[in-house]
DNA sequence: AAATTGTATACCTGGTTAGTATTGAATGCG
DNA sequence: CGCATTCAATACTAACCAGGTATACAATTT
């Protein structure tokens, strides 16, 4: 699985299309139109995106909502943990690990070094940069290489 | 959360125990003893590994588990997936995609890449990669150099 | 003030996951 | 040959959580 969400998911097209809107404004009934999504989904979605300051929203009429910064600076990784919290592959690695577990676990302190690594990953990743990618081999530029160490071949 | 499953995760703290045994052979209930997990729980996650062969079972006294290939051999994308199924960070990533708005979503083929690249860092690290990663800031090294390329500073 | 648009809260429900129990089959040993 | 040991397979239950929905409310513009 390795899964991101639907509902995070919806973020991140919606943020997409407000991107390529940008500085326009898009109402919520607009947004529902052209993601094809519910709109009560959309609803709760917007609540996160706002909260998260990743969108700003304006009432009443001619309202609606605008992406808070170019596409360029908004990561992959921001708009995902704006909808779902911190992003942590497993328990041991959120702030407060529930995990019963986490003491007596040889693992504990291993996991948070590879998913620092996913993490940097989505972050580094910006909804513009999305848009470059294709179906295809993805291809990726040095900032990402002095993340690599302990990786190794197999 | 972008979260792996508890039994996936468990899986890998069992693969990581096997490989520093190897190529000794480990029965079930010493297994779930070591790993302070649940018997039955055991048996579900063992399932899985054998059917992926991961580990090579053994009946009769003197059976039990071991690991089928050396620790640095066998990736952490594996590992997860011989649980969970196919690593797909989205549905638009699965072999076959039940996502709705699939056919008319701007997203549906930019999020393959991106599940790519996720994907192949789960793969270039292996087990023995795993006891290299503290909980301090990890480093990797150039392997994964050539796979970031459309990722930009932010 | 009226129309438009976002905000907040609360609820339901369906599916997935985790965990468990039971019964069966293979292997090795004396 | 048969018994002890160990894994294999199936099916069930229970809890949780994500996704989706409804409804009532507040703010802004003209």
């Amino acid at each position: 699985m390795l899964k991101v969400g639907r509902l995070a998911d919806y973020g991140v097209l919606i943020l997409h299309h407000l991107g390529r809107m940008r500085p326009a404004r898009l109402a919520m009934d607009s947004i529902a139109e052209i993601t094809h999504l519910p709109l009560p989904t959309v609803r709760k979605v917007m609540k996160y995106l706002v909260d998260a300051e990743l969108v700003i929203s304006k009432r009443g009429p001619n309202g609606g909502y605008q992406l808070a910064r170019p596409p360029a600076q908004v990561s992959l990784a921001e708009a995902i943990a704006a909808v779902e919290g911190p992003l942590t592959l497993t328990e041991c690695c959120a702030a407060r690990s529930t995990c019963e577990i986490h003491d007596r676990c040889d693992l504990a302190d291993r996991w948070p070094g590879v998913n620092a690594i996913v993490v940097k990953v989505l972050e580094r990743t910006s909804l513009a940069d999305l848009d470059r990618f294709g179906r295809h081999e993805p291809h990726v530029p040095p900032p990402l290489r002095e993340l690599m160490a302990p990786i190794r071949h197999l």
